[in-house]
DNA sequence: CGTTTTTCCGTAAACGTTTACGAGAACACA
DNA sequence: TGTGTTCTCGTAAACGTTTACGGAAAAACG
């Protein structure tokens, strides 16, 4: 069943070196007997095995999207996941790279996970994501030597890998923006309580808003919990209790807003007639929420297909002719006015 | 930065044939250097370059899921994915066994990436999910004799592979089961028009039980479309347009159930009041909807875990005392009753 | 002490590729 | 015809492992 290079050659009564030549499009063959050999090879069904490929070259051809689950948040299932990844894929493909998403249980920081891709070789860069403001992971990566990008900035590295980020900071700010327009002054922050980077720079967003309007940011309308439904369930009556209670609430997750939301109606306050409520990431759930959540949203495919792109342009092998180059970008997010605002 | 296995040889003054051997816990080594070899090991950080070692033992110790987004369906994310990949994983790393991702493009028939992955062997096994009636993936897989197990059934393959399926015959019967009780005569089916297994079975059922309730099945209650919210949109006027209106829909899909009850909502048809609507397969989605949606739900993680160790029992090298297992499972669905019907 | 068994380890082949090197043949040029 | 160049291909080494085989040393046994 598995046929070899040498099956080919003794089909064909040449060397292994020439098929190899051939099917690899190396100019020192001759027209003829490469027309052969992919003849051959198509109707043998030879195709080169992975392995031996990989061992001589040093290079998998592949690369390992590292998919970090986060506890409790399995109902949801990683909701921008598949648009990104479906993105990633189309690029890497046409540069020939197999995309393979390695997943971890979740809850663990998967630097077990990412040592044993990293160390065993078993792709040739790793993509990140859910960037902490402290990454260990990127520490490794990079004192490793190891080829990587992100989705999402990190204050580890220095900034010496490719990374591509939303722009939380300006979404944060944007949403304070329409809340205060809308008449609001009394608006709360809700967000992850690990040390993401996106909660940090949601909040440098609010808080920076906040004063640019001259209001004072109040300590008691934010809050942190975990990032997800139960987290934001537990975590909204905190910020209600304020002596001055908020007339708005943005969360920084939509996980952590149904929560939210379902604290809120609990104590018969109605999202959208009672309390403004503001999502930074939009998901399909936002959307068929009732009532449908005002969110900020990403546009997951093209930004699959542009880190891609930034990561081929950092590796010498896939560079264009000025050399491997290291970018950075920032994308917006795009506001989706529903009916919670 | 690479250390290979004769950098440890040659640190240790021995060959490399027996830090190999201590290494894999082989009998014929002296507890002693094999102590000394682990702890080399550890302090040069060494860990065996996979691709060597799978050319050497014929085996990557990895096997594949192959992921198929549908076209359209991108904004969903594939609901039940994150869960069972968890499940997946979990059982598989208790194997020491890694589990890789391969994405297709939306809508292809990933046959072409089937080919790529057996036939340059990046994996042991593979893993299908979204089994068709008549399902060339398998028809290929087992002509070439490469081990997979399917997430579904399907027709094709002659049975002899581990297969873990829902009981969507099960779960259409009891779904009209449960609005006959309620007083509903004229109940709809609408499904995806693919053939993929899960419709036929659901029709299946919902055919058996009307018949048992002495109720005629009427073609013109029962519809497909794409199997995303489009289609149900589309679709779902079809047999609102019947001489006899439905008082009931079922669908078998949450984002075909989503774009009906838009187009319900649009003839100014409220679900849960003016019309019940049962869902098959229960997402969160379904739960977030307004009316909540009465949902059918399969237990995702569990099956994850248990279609790996289906897998496993079916490889020579993983398989218990016995020898290897075709297992083949069908789970129940758990009905969630929520305010749509 | 001689023989047999056991313990431990080194040697070398093999897995399936790619590629540097060199060589024979064909060709061009004088 | 002799020399240099160009095409084309075969040879063999290398990538990093694992493992069958055999042998030396140690241990056990009579």
């Amino acid at each position: 069943m598995a046929s070899s290079i040498h099956d080919l050659a003794r089909h064909l009564n040449i060397s292994i070196g020439t098929v190899s030549r051939a099917l690899n499009g190396r100019a020192d063959v001759n027209a003829d007997t490469r027309q052969r050999v992919l003849e051959a090879a198509r109707t043998l069904n030879y195709s080169p095995n992975q392995s031996g490929r990989s061992l001589r070259q040093g290079a998998t051809r592949s690369i390992a999207f590292m998919l970090q689950p986060h506890p409790g948040d399995q109902q949801y299932g990683e909701p921008f996941f598949i648009p990104f990844l479906i993105g990633l894929q189309a690029r890497l493909a046409e540069s020939g790279l197999d995309l393979t998403v390695v997943m971890g249980a979740p809850g663990d920081y998967q630097q077990e996970r990412l040592r044993r891709v990293v160390e065993t070789r078993r792709a040739d860069a790793v993509l990140l994501a859910w960037t902490r403001r402290e990454d260990e992971r990127i520490d490794y990566l990079t004192q490793a030597g190891f080829p990587f990008a992100t989705l999402g900035r990190s204050r580890s590295g220095a900034k010496s890998y490719p990374s591509l980020d939303l722009d939380f900071e300006k979404a944060g700010a944007d949403a304070v923006d329409r809340l205060v327009a809308r008449g609001h002054r009394r608006i709360a922050a809700i967000r992850p309580s690990l040390d993401l980077n996106f909660g940090y720079l949601f909040l440098a967003g609010y808080r920076k808003a906040l004063q640019r309007h001259g209001i004072e940011v109040d300590p008691e309308l934010i809050a942190s919990g975990f990032i997800n439904e139960a987290g934001g369930y537990e975590v909204t009556p905190q910020v209600m209790r304020s002596k001055d209670p908020p007339t708005a609430i943005i969360f920084n997750n939509d996980a952590m807003a149904l929560g939210g939301c379902k604290a809120l109606a609990e104590m018969g306050i109605r999202p959208g007639q009672d309390m403004a409520v503001t999502v930074i990431v939009d998901t399909p759930l936002c959307r068929y929420f009732s009532p449908a959540l005002t969110a900020f949203r990403p546009a997951l495919e093209p930004m699959g297909q542009r880190l891609a792109e930034m990561l081929l342009a950092s590796l010498p092998a896939f560079a264009g002719p000025e050399g491997p180059r290291i970018i950075r970008e920032v994308w917006p997010l795009e506001l989706v006015a529903r009916d919670s605002d």
